[in-house]
DNA sequence: CCTATAATTCGCCATATAACGAAATGCCAT
DNA sequence: ATGGCATTTCGTTATATGGCGAATTATAGG
């Protein structure tokens, strides 16, 4: 029971939520999804280790940045949530700017990205 | 987004998660709900009126009695995550004593429950 | 070894939530 | 209409949660 309300927990946060529609079919870095909220890298951080706790993501460390994904084995029940999540919010605005957004993320140097984070306290100021 | 996170926050309480289960395949009136939770009265009131907004149930008013069911008409994504519920917690401990106190509520009295209700605060004393 | 930097952990604050009891509401029977 | 009772609403309180910045950790490169 326990771990099964870790799991409906998990998906009670928007910015969770918004996160894991992300990470459907990619893999994303911190700084990727920190670009995508707009919240603060600790924030951030919290938000992936409930989701990770979750086991509704995992992580792989490359060098200096952190990958988060999918699980590539996940338990039926993780794979019927992010399979429900994804089927009802496949038509959602805030879901679909997101997608156009992390096109545009992709695109971009992982590097850019930290330094442009770096720059401003947060967010994205001009 | 706001309907669907309704939703999720439903969830996202233990309690709630086992009322949604115990009306898997019966009505119950809130009453016997109270009976099964051990809450007060005003605490369940409020946990049903957010399932019933998050449309995870529908109420009938019969009487005096008022009875919450599983929507006859569930939207899909309201179905799919009453599925995913149960199909996680089939073999929950927590869940299976609940099946148990259940059978047992179910052939009490209405009257009589609420009269035990009503001679103490709260849950079971002696 | 030392610096820079990506990410996490920690400490704090504001808000949200779950719990209760008391009061209000709605419905039936007198 | 009046009273009794099931349920809800309201007001309060304690705890949980989401947010941030500062400090810490871990890794790559000088």
């Amino acid at each position: 029971m326990h771990d099964f309300m870790n799991i409906t927990k998990a998906l009670s946060d928007q910015n969770r939520i918004r996160v894991l529609l992300a990470l459907a079919g990619r893999e994303l870095c911190v700084c990727q999804i920190i670009e995508l909220l707009g919240l603060a890298p600790s924030t951030v951080s919290k938000h992936m280790s409930i989701l990770r706790n979750a086991r509704l993501v995992e992580s792989r460390k490359e060098g200096i940045w952190i990958h988060y994904r999918l699980p590539d084995k996940p338990a039926p029940e993780i794979r019927k949530a992010v399979g429900w999540i994804c089927a009802s919010l496949k038509t959602n605005e805030t879901i679909k700017n997101d997608c156009i957004h992390i096109k545009r993320i992709l695109k971009m140097d992982l590097d850019d990205i930290c330094k442009r984070q770096n720059g401003r306290s947060c967010c994205e100021g001009k």
